[in-house]
DNA sequence: AATGAATGAGACTTCATTCAT
DNA sequence: CATGAATGAAGTCTCATTCAT
C-alpha cells in the first residue's frame, strides 16, 4: 500500500488553506492522507476516527488539524483525488488506433486491474454517498461524461449505433461498476479476462439469441 | 410515506425476541418502523438518532427498546425487509406467456417506479454496505440470482444466447441500478419509459450497430 | 432452593401497606419474594432487575407493585426477614443443659450449616451495607448482643472470664463470620466439624502454647 | 483528605494502557484517583457517577477517559491499590525483636489506626465482594496468608501453640476486621487501645476463666 | 388482581476539535 | 511545527416506576 497510495495522494483542495510551508510538514501532509485513506477503507467513514489516523502516521493528534481543517475536509479530499486517479487510470491502455470496442474493453480491464488494487478506494466513493454526496453525484457524472464521449466517437466512426445517448453510458458504467464489485473487490472466483468478454460480447451484440451464432 | 411505509414493515426477525404481545404493541412497533425508515432514509445511519425516531413515531424514547435492541437491529430488520420488498414488486407485473425481454423490460420498468416511489430505501439499502454488509450483499446476491433464473429461462427458450452465465445477470443488474439511480432517484427529467426502450434494445442488441439498422 | 426458600419468605414489615387479600395474592407474594432471593443471590442488588425477579416468578411485571412499593423495599424484608432466619437457626441446635462452651460451638456449627445452604444469603447480608446500611448494622448489632448474652450467661456459671464484655462478642463474631465465609460459602475443602474444633480450642485456650498442652 | 489519599494513589495496572506522558498528565490522573476514592467512598460504587467524580476532580468528564477504560477499571485500580496500603501499613511497627503476641498487637494496632484514618478504603474493599469479587477475594487471602505467615513463625519460637493452621489466621483476621469495623469505622465510644488489650488477651488465654486469675 | 406497554431521567462512553506547552 | 492533554456535546441504552386495559 505504501508505494501505492503515495501516489494517491490528494493535492491541496482550493479550499484547504493549510499549506505545508517546510519539506517537513510536506512530509507530515502526505503521511496523513496515506494513513487516512487506509482508516477510510478499512473502517469506513464513521467508525474511522481522527486518532486512528495520527496513530497509522505515527503524528501526534493535534498534528492533523495542523493540515486538515476537519474529519471532512480529509474525506472530501480523499475522495476527489481517487475520483482522479480512477478517471487517468481507465485511459492509461487506450491507444489512438483502437477501435471503439477495443477501447472500452481496455477501460474494463483497467478498472478491473485498479478495483483488484485498490479495493479500498470503492469503500471510500461508495461512502462518499452518504458524508459528500456532491463529490459522489460529481464522480459518477463525469465518468459518464466520459463514457459517453467514447461512444459518441464510437458512433460516429460507424462503429456504434447512430442514437447513442445517455442513457447508454450510465448503462455501460453500471454494468462495469457491478462487474467490478462483483468479480474484483468481492471475489476472484473468475479470470477478470473472461468477465471482459462477457462484457465485451454484451456491448456487441447483447444478450439475445444471434442467427449467427 | 404512511401508506406505503406501512406495507414496508418488517416481520419479527428469527432473532428478535421482543413480540408485542397485544394490539396496542402491535401499533407502536409499526409507528418506529415507520419512523426509522423515514429517518435513515433522510439522514443516513449515523446521522438518525433513536431520538428522532421516536420523535417521529411520536413515542418515548425508552419504548423503542421496547420493540428493538439497537440502533443496529432495527437497521437491520429495515433492509431485509425493503430487499424483500424489492423482490416482490419487481415480479408484481411479470405474467406467465411474456416473452423473456418483455419479462426483463416489465421487471426494469416495476424497478423505476418503486425507485422513484421509494428513494429512501435505495439510500438504506446503499447504506448497509457500511452498517450491515452481509445484508448489502445478500441483497445484490440474491436480485442476481433471480435475474439470472429468468435469463436462463429465456435462453432455454431460445430467445436468449445460450451461453447466458452469472456475469450477464450482474451485467443487467448493475445497468437497471445505475439507470434507476440516475433517471429515477436523482432526477426524472427523461420519461422512464424511453429509458426502458434504451435498456430493453441494449439487451437485444448491445450497442453496436448492426446491419439490419 | 424452592422449599428451603419458601421458608425464608417475610412477613409483611409493618411499612408495608400491601397485604395481599386473596388466597392467590398470598401465593403471588410468596412467588415474588422466593424470586427476589434467587435473583439478588445470583446477581446482587445492582445488577438484579424487577424483570428479573418477576420472570423468575412468572408473573407479569406490573405485579410486583401488587406487592411491593419498590425495589429497596423488597431488598430490605429480604435482608431483615434472613436476619431473623440466622438468629433462629442459631438456636436451634442449643439445649439447656449445655455447658457455655458446647452452646458456642452448637451455635457456631449450626451457623457454619446454614452458609453451606444458604450461600446467597450472605450475599444479600453483606450487600445490605451499601443497600440499605441499617440493617445491616442491625443484624450484626443484634446478633452480637446475642452472643454477648451467651457469654455473659457463661461468665456468670463460672466458665467464661468473668470481666467478658462487648468486645468479646465482635471478637467471636468475626472469627465465626470469617470462618463461615471461607470454609463454608469460598469452599468446603475442608471439613467443618475440624474447623469447629479450631475454633472452640481457640476459645478456651487462645492460640498461646499451654503447659498443659 | 487530599493529603492522606495522594499516598493511596494507584499505580499504572500492567493492563492500563493510558498512561501520561506528561507533568499535566500525571497530575491530572492523581486528581482522578483521589477524587474516585472519595466518590467511591462516600456513596459506593453504584451510585458514584464518573460526572462525581470528575466533578470532584475539576476537570471535564471526557478527561476521565483519558486516563481510565470505565467505572470498573479504575474502581479496580482503587481495591488493588488500597489492598496494598492495608498490607505496608500493618506492617509499619512490627520490629523483629517483638514477642509474637506483641507482633500481633501492634499489627492491630496499626490496623486501628489506619481503618479509623481511611474509613472509606473499607466501604471500597467490602463493596469490591459485588464489583470485583476477584480483587476481594485475593485481599482476605492475601491478608490471611500473611498472618499465618506470622503465627507460625511464633509457633516455631514456642510461643504460639505448634498446631497452628490456616483457620487461625482467618479467625484472628474476622476477629480483628471486625473489631476495626465496630470500634474504628463505627463509632470510637471505647479507645482502641482497650479493645487491643481485649483481642490480646483472646489471642494469650482464649475466653475461658483462668484458674491462674 | 393481573398484565405488559409506556415513560423518561440518568448513566456511561466516544471523539472531533481546541489549547497549552 | 509538533505534541498530547482537555473539553463537552451528543448519543446509545437501562430500568425502576407508572398507567391503561
Amino acid at each position: 500500500m505504501d508505494m501505492k497510495s503515495r501516489d494517491m495522494r490528494a493535492p491541496n483542495g482550493p479550499s484547504s488553506g493549510k499549506v505545508p510551508r517546510t519539506k517537513r510538514g510536506e512530509r507530515t501532509r502526505a503521511k496523513l492522507l496515506d494513513a487516512a485513506a487506509q482508516e477510510f477503507g478499512e473502517k469506513g467513514f464513521h467508525e474511522a476516527s481522527i486518532s486512528g489516523i495520527t496513530q497509522r502516521a505515527g503524528t501526534a493528534l493535534g498534528s492533523f488539524y495542523t493540515y486538515f481543517d476537519s474529519k471532512d475536509e480529509i474525506f472530501r479530499s480523499l475522495v476527489r483525488h481517487m475520483s482522479e486517479q480512477v478517471k487517468v487510470n481507465a485511459y492509461s491502455g487506450i491507444k489512438e488506433d483502437m477501435t471503439a470496442l477495443q477501447t472500452e474493453r481496455t477501460a474494463l480491464a483497467a478498472f478491473f486491474r485498479f478495483a483488484r488494487d485498490h479495493k479500498e478506494i470503492y469503500r471510500i466513493i461508495d461512502e462518499a454517498e452518504f458524508v459528500d454526496p456532491e463529490s459522489y453525484r460529481l464522480h459518477y457524472e463525469k465518468t459518464a461524461e466520459r463514457i459517453l464521449g467514447r461512444l459518441r466517437k464510437g458512433a460516429e466512426s460507424g462503429e456504434f449505433r447512430p442514437d447513442i445517448e445517455e442513457a447508454h453510458a450510465w448503462a455501460v458504467m453500471g454494468m462495469n461498476v457491478f462487474l467490478g464489485m462483483r468479480y474484483c473487490v468481492w471475489s476472484q472466483d473468475e479470470p477478470t479476462d473472461h468477465i471482459a468478454d462477457v462484457a465485451e460480447e454484451f456491448l456487441r451484440n447483447g444478450i439475445c439469441r444471434k442467427s449467427a451464432d
